[in-house]
RNA sequence: GCCGGGGUUCCCUAGCCUGGUAAGGGGUGGGCCUGGAGAGCCCAUGGGCCGAGAGGCCCUCGUGGGUUCAAAUCCCACCCCCGGCGCCA
């Protein structure tokens, strides 16, 4: 059953409590109860009167002559009730579903209260930071401030930030990019286009190798389907929609994964089902105005690897805590240094239960940037996609649990690899474990990114 | 885009012409049988409402309308899938 559903009925406070820690209001459990406590009762009646219109017709069958005449009177005067109180259980059913859907995923007890993305926990650190001297109180405040013993060195030097960073090597262009297709968009060449598909191929092949299926997904999906994966919301500030067709170019591969088993019933046997997309992931960025309008960290366009899980209920926090360390082990493995955080109510979103993103230290911000986003969406989305499952012990159908996190999105990544292995003459050093996925190609860079000799190309990445 | 074929319950399939409680097989679960297993036989198998329970009832044949006392079945519109033609990296 429908956790939202088996909650209104059988523990609305626990429904009322999520509201609440989201900063919800709590009465729409109370509209949702009258409504469906309404249609119940509206129900019953209905079929009753079915009930009766089917003894009818069924007499009628059997009958000639005026007995069945007289009966046939009798159906039709019934009809006309039941018509109405169709109208009547159509209205109150109509109104208790809308209300349901609009109650966001119910909230993991373990997610903190807060208003926005400053109150989100952070709850383990890795690596040892290059902290600017310029930012090395913000950055004590930010650890040492909250309990944590953090790895640092302090440097003299301030690096350079990925978006200059894209001059400096002269390996991007987005004023270029501006002019042909808008802001947000950019070109890159060069290394940095060797560094994408390496960041890809390193994720993907360790996905696989931790029993990840690969999977490349469909690029656009249908409006129906879109709305079992996502809130409508996201429909105006997040997604770009195809004209004149019933198409919406894909956000994150996760989208199309969480729709491949649309409207199936799965075998227990067959679960937990392990993906890694690989994909685009086009978003339209709208109420993101003015924030990382420089380079390539918030853009419309970019790659993923993203692994993505089917599994019983039962199992899916176990599978939400793995998830977020397959992400540490690939971030880790860069040496890039970052930290895990447990994402507060206020920045939560509707579809998850609970949250983590993995946040990168970028040197030249002082701060964490997002790199990685860990959700267990438990029944939300299969609830609106109908996946669901046959226990094995029998039993009714139940629905799936959907799990999704990032393993690495590329241009987020560049950026911060070019701010963390960054030398003060302008060269960024590439991490080991991508090297060997460089080796196939002879004109790849293996160890070293340099500033590329100017062949009258001017860099403007603006 | 045009022409043809199709969409039935967890899966496969029958029913559609000729309107009257959706048949059969497979899978799965349970039971009988057995020292144990298999075979065999029996029951169950989607969503929902009422009921403490036993049970009762309603809905469900791609979607939405229409005709009818009654629609998987007849009529209309639409969606999707498959094949052929055209176009094409």
């Amino acid at each position: 059953m429908w956790s939202i559903l088996y909650l209104l009925r059988n523990d609305p406070d626990k429904l009322r409590w999520s509201q609440e820690r989201r900063g919800l209001d709590p009465g729409i459990v109370d509209e949702a109860l009258k409504y469906d406590q309404l249609w119940r009762k509206a129900l019953k009646e209905l079929n009753e009167l079915r009930h009766q219109h089917n003894q009818l017709s069924r007499q009628i069958a059997r009958l000639r002559g005026p007995e069945r005449e007289a009966k046939i009177r009798e159906a039709k005067a019934l009809l006309k009730r039941i018509e109405e109180q169709e109208a009547l259980v159509k209205a109150y059913e109509a109104k208790r579903n809308e209300l349901l859907l609009s109650i966001p995923n119910v909230v993991h007890e373990s997610v903190p209260v807060g208003v926005d993305e400053s109150d989100n926990v952070p709850i383990r650190y890795y690596g040892r930071h290059r902290v600017w001297e310029g930012h090395l109180d913000a950055f004590l405040a930010e650890t040492e401030g909250r309990g944590f013993k953090v790895d640092y060195e302090v440097v003299d030097w301030r690096p350079i930030g990925h978006a200059d960073m894209l001059t400096v090597l002269g390996m991007g262009d987005t004023l270029r990019a501006a002019r042909a297709a808008g802001s947000r968009f950019y070109y890159l060449f060069d290394d940095l286009v060797w560094l994408d598909m390496a960041l890809l191929a390193y994720a993907l092949d360790h996905m696989a190798k931790w029993g990840f299926r690969p999977c490349i997904p469909p690029y656009m999906l249908r409006r129906e389907a879109y709305e079992g994966v996502t809130a409508l919301s996201d429909f105006e500030d997040a997604i770009y929609k195809l004209e004149g067709e019933d198409l919406y170019l894909i956000a994150t591969s996760e989208h199309p994964m969480a729709a491949l088993y649309m409207g199936e019933i799965l075998d227990e046997d067959d679960l937990p089902i392990l993906l890694t997309g690989i994909s685009p992931c086009f978003r339209k960025e709208a109420g993101a105005h003015g924030k990382d309008t420089k380079g390539i960290f918030r853009v419309h366009q970019f790659h993923k690897v993203e692994q993505f899980v089917f599994c019983v209920p039962e199992e899916s926090w176990d599978w939400h805590e793995r998830l977020i360390k397959n992400a540490e082990e690939l971030w880790r493995g860069l040496g890039i240094p970052h930290r895990v955080v447990n994402i507060c109510t206020g920045d939560l979103g509707v579809v998850a239960a609970k949250k983590y993103d993995l946040e990168a230290w970028m040197p030249a911000q002082g701060r964490w940037r997002e790199m990685v986003s860990c959700s267990n969406c438990t029944d939300w989305q299969s609830y609106r996609l109908r996946i669901r499952y046959r226990p094995k012990g029998g039993g009714p159908n139940r629905l799936v649990h959907t799990l999704n996190s990032t393993a690495i999105a590329s241009t987020r990544a560049i950026t911060a690899i070019l701010e963390n292995f960054q030398e003060p003459d302008g060269t960024v050093v590439i991490p080991k474990a991508l090297r060997r996925y460089l080796e196939p190609f002879d004109e790849a860079p293996k160890d070293i990114i340099r500033p590329r000799a100017k062949h009258g190309q001017r860099g403007g990445s603006a």
